[in-house]
DNA sequence: AAGTGGTCTAGACCACACG
DNA sequence: GTGTGGTCTAGACCACTTT
């Protein structure tokens, strides 16, 4: 375990432990290098990564603050662990309509920077919250990347699988969004009507190494979604 | 200005001049801190806003490589700065439907931590992008931190006024997106029809010292919305 | 003026990728 | 094994906020 990322989590458990809020302060830099027997700049990183993550902020001259947002039950869009994170507090469900390894469309082999005739899996699935359907996805894997699913492992989290069992490293993605309408077959899953508004998001997954593996496209029902995010 | 912020521009600039495109490696941390004569841990932290500025991604072992996303004409989500930065390309204009200085609504005064018999300016416009309506935005600004706004200033860039006359820094922002059906004035505002889609944004904009200062409610139209986002 | 966070350095050592 | 990026340290000095 890396020092300053076990220090940032000490750091987080101190606020929750603390029941800090928003604004509330943090001890100073020298007593939290003292308290954790780290240097500065292990304390610095620490901190910049809890900032990044939006749990503080830090002001120049003045001191280190919890940052909360007060709103619940709002997913975060930059989740990219299938958010399966954010929502520990709701039940998480899929219903797997189609899963199979088939040659890739014209689109997922472009956007996954493979050849037509490579392999990918493919994976269709409605996703439940507390019973209630939240988003129709499609996903394409990489075959030569991720070279076997099966039901059991496409019912649970995908990308536990990948990074537990075939232990490869998630790295950065790219979301692109859209509003729109649903189609018939879409509304009959999301159990809305033809037409209603939809969030549409296709994402591209990559490698720690810049690999892109995964290609999926989700239609979020609008009823369910309420999404967070930090600039 | 910063040293590794000054970097971290030269290695984008050097990646533009280059014409390097995703997957292309940079030179190695050596000849970087050699070529810019700084210390490891100022080019590890230029690289490191690079990163998460989405230019390029570090690989343990392996080298420094960049970062493209493939696809046009997306917003970026996070811009923070009013978006005015990532459509330089386009032609963006906004209508003023009312501007005033006011007491804040509840949810105004709730969302910017104000008591209600304090003052906001209120605004109202709708953004247009190559002549086609963009956005319906609705702003509160805490009279206090932004204690004067003309037309002239709303009809420009709100933020820059903020910041180049005002002299703050903006900090972090919360924003929570909804997506749903318009409402008939706003579809009346953005050329469309009652019951359409629409991506609904909540903001609120903070401070550097952590200060909200800006409440805003946008409602974009769906034809002309399509977001790009950086995980 | 005192307090507090931010930048920058030089250098030691570690961890991962690739041939 | 060699190359390459990542972590961590101790300390000097800087910039902003608060009193």
């Amino acid at each position: 375990m890396l020092k300053y990322q076990q220090v940032a989590d000490e750091i987080e458990k101190y606020i929750e432990d603390h029941g800090l809020q928003q604004g509330d302060k943090l001890p100073v830099l020298e007593s939290l290098m003292a308290r954790f027997e780290v240097s500065k700049s292990t304390i610095t990183k620490s901190l910049d990564l809890l900032e990044r993550k939006g749990a503080i902020f830090q002001v120049r001259g003045s001191g280190i603050f919890v940052r909360r947002h007060k709103r619940k039950g709002y997913i975060s869009l930059l989740s990219n662990k299938g958010f399966k994170r954010d929502l520990e507090e709701y039940q998480l469900s899929s219903e797997i309509i189609q899963l199979e390894a088939r040659k890739p469309t014209e689109e997922a082999a472009l956007n996954l920077n493979m050849e037509f005739d490579e392999d990918v899996y493919y994976v269709k699935r409605v996703r439940y919250i507390n019973g209630q359907p939240l988003c129709l996805e499609e996903s394409f894997y990489n075959k030569s990347i991720v070279p076997y699913l099966n039901a059991e492992i496409v019912q649970d989290s995908i990308f536990d699988y990948i990074k537990d069992a075939l232990g490869l490293k998630v790295g950065f993605s790219d979301l692109y969004l859209h509003i729109g309408k649903l189609t018939e077959e879409e509304a009959r899953y999301l159990q809305l009507e033809k037409g209603d508004p939809k969030l549409y998001v296709e994402t591209i997954f990559h490698l720690t190494n810049g690999k892109p593996f995964d290609f999926s496209k989700v239609s979020y029902n609008y009823e369910q979604s309420q999404f967070f995010l930090q600039g």
